[in-house]
DNA sequence: ATTAGCACTCGAATCACAGGAGTGCTAATA
DNA sequence: TATTAGCACTCCTGTGATTCGAGTGCTAAT
């Protein structure tokens, strides 16, 4: 048996139809379609080989058919069209950055809001990476006896400082001294290029503080990753508009698994090379996002990827998830970028 | 009628076994308790008594009865008695403590896993409010022409740094200077007394950079209050497990309603002068809390206070509750303290 | 003042039953 | 040969009707 172009337009018919109601699609509400001039009977026949090819299901055997999750795969793959926001759409995503956004998780929470307001699922956004970011400072700044702060200054503005041990008896005039060496040696220089020990001529200058250093500049690679931090997350509670999960056991299973921010992470970060990545039901491998399509993509702040997504029920408008993404991600990382250049 | 002792007695024992049914209580089961030797007669004329005096309901005729708020509140200010905590409880809070924390975010965030670990509720900590820290050093960071980085450093480290404009051409060494003029007068100020217009010598000093520096003041002040950001939330979901939430529209409303931390941020600290504050049911101004009790207590950092406490369905073991917000909140208090003594 | 006894109430669970949406199959049709 | 009308059949859903039992309120006895 052969997937024919007849099967195809029935599939996406019932697809459609599901994705709006959530209740099984019968013969007849097909063959009613004014683009399917088909008796239901022979809609029926047609669904029964769609049902035994594996792309429709029974939930019982009076009722209509849902599709599998093997049809939307099909869907997404072969079968939708790229779809399009309406110009209002549009004019109120720009909209939502026009206000005064000064502060990088300013915007990013504003995205996520935006996304999860536009789609009516959940969103996350992560913010971008700072491997790449050059580095135009290095300050370290008192904090008490044995401790100090280092502030790294980028392109992109300031990232997370980090509190590092420095040598006791360290005043005030010699860490100066040090950051003005570190800030002539690595101005520049992206981050995650930035390492000590490649340069022998640093550790001759500064010699008697060679440990506290390494100290300093592995804190400050750790401090790059944004890690789960970095991920912004909002409408988690909008899974609940949707009978998939109006049982309350599946609601908590899922919401318990957001409440740790780890997966969301793993989510944005692993699929950061393709513009889009979509994980459809039990293509997920998180047990609690087993009936939930994750759709992520990335965005571009000058030469830095960051990425954002939404989780909702396998049931979901792909195409418009996927327009709605790629216009917001577009948005604010033109947003970032612009925010930045202003900078310099 | 008056509320005499065996009234008191027979409204306790229906209080704690709703509390732990969440079933309305018949009359056979009061009776039947050891410690009270009556027939389940008299207790029906007691429990009729009590509903006319307003501390029982029945949902229905021919059910037992359940507390009103009323009730609740009676219970919480005169027959409860202090809780304790066992020795593994008490062991199992310090071993929570006891791992490398070494950053007061990370301390705020598990304490609010402990909380709500051991509660099976929802928990809420506010992290302590910076107001009467005493400033150490202030250092101005260039960021890019016309910004620069504030960084305040206090007796409990760093506080949040903010960017503020500076007057375009200031150089580095005039950020050196300023850096050093404020650092020198400040130091020993609480951050809360900081501020430009009382010190005319510092306005005659800078003078020419004087509205920058009103600017730069302001900003302080303005991140001094830690805000809804300063809130950590945890297991909010805990509340899908009581019956009381098993309808998902009331879940809804209420997982809504902490999405948005501002009403948490004014729940901890519309009460910071008391040890404990109650809001049983209604009694909260909030619309989607009033089916919640909200309990909270403080902590103290040294001088400083920061809050913490837990939203539960109202029928709650208040005793517990209190007994671990008390013990936790101690514990917390302790840990910070000891955490930012060690760094002078 | 307490309690045993009893009639009464009302929700929860169970069951039977009708209604209806939808299927699958067969036979007729173009 | 592909399509379709017709029809029996399936199985979910909603609706009453019925039963069951927990619990109450009242009265009379202790």
């Amino acid at each position: 048996m052969e997937l024919d172009m007849r099967k195809m337009r029935i599939l996406q018919a019932i697809i459609d139809d599901y994705i709006l109601t959530a209740t099984p699609v019968g013969s007849r509400t097909i063959s009613k379609l004014p683009d399917i001039s088909l008796s239901s009977a022979t809609i029926r026949n047609e669904m029964s080989d769609l049902e035994e090819m594996g792309y429709l299901e029974q939930p019982h055997t009076s009722a209509g058919r849902i599709p599998s999750e093997k049809a939307y795969r099909l869907y997404v793959n072969s079968i939708m069209r790229q779809a399009h926001l309406t110009e209002a759409e549009k004019r109120f995503i720009k909209g939502c950055y026009s206000n005064t956004l000064d502060e990088l998780d300013q915007v990013i929470r504003q995205t996520a809001w935006v996304l999860s307001s536009m789609t009516k699922y959940t969103s996350m956004v992560l913010k971008p990476a700072l491997r790449s970011v050059k580095v135009k400072r290095i300050q370290l700044v008192p904090v008490s006896e044995g401790r100090a702060l280092a502030v790294v200054v980028t392109d992109l503005g300031a990232t997370r400082d980090t509190i590092i041990n420095v040598p006791r008896g360290m005043d005030y005039s010699q860490m100066e001294r040090v950051s003005n060496i570190l800030t002539e040696r690595f101005q520049g220089t992206a981050l995650q290029d930035v390492s000590a020990r490649r340069i022998p001529e640093l550790r001759a200058a500064l010699d008697s503080q060679r440990e506290f250093l390494d100290e300093a500049l592995s804190a400050l690679h750790k401090s790059l990753d944004t890690g789960p931090g970095g991920v912004q997350l909002a409408g988690a509670t909008n899974i609940l508009n949707y009978p998939e999960y109006n049982d309350v056991e599946k609601a908590r299973g899922f919401l318990a698994a957001l409440e740790t921010k780890d997966m969301l992470y793993k989510l944005l970060t692993e699929a950061t090379d393709v513009e889009f990545s979509i994980r459809i039901g039990a293509e997920n491998e998180d047990k609690d996002m087993q009936d939930c399509s994750v759709v992520t993509a990335t965005y571009k702040v000058g030469p830095t990827i960051g990425s954002l997504g939404i989780i909702g029920p396998v049931r979901m408008d792909y195409a418009r998830v996927m327009a709605l993404l790629r216009h917001i991600g577009k948005s604010v990382g033109e947003v970032l970028t612009s925010m930045f250049e202003e900078d310099r």
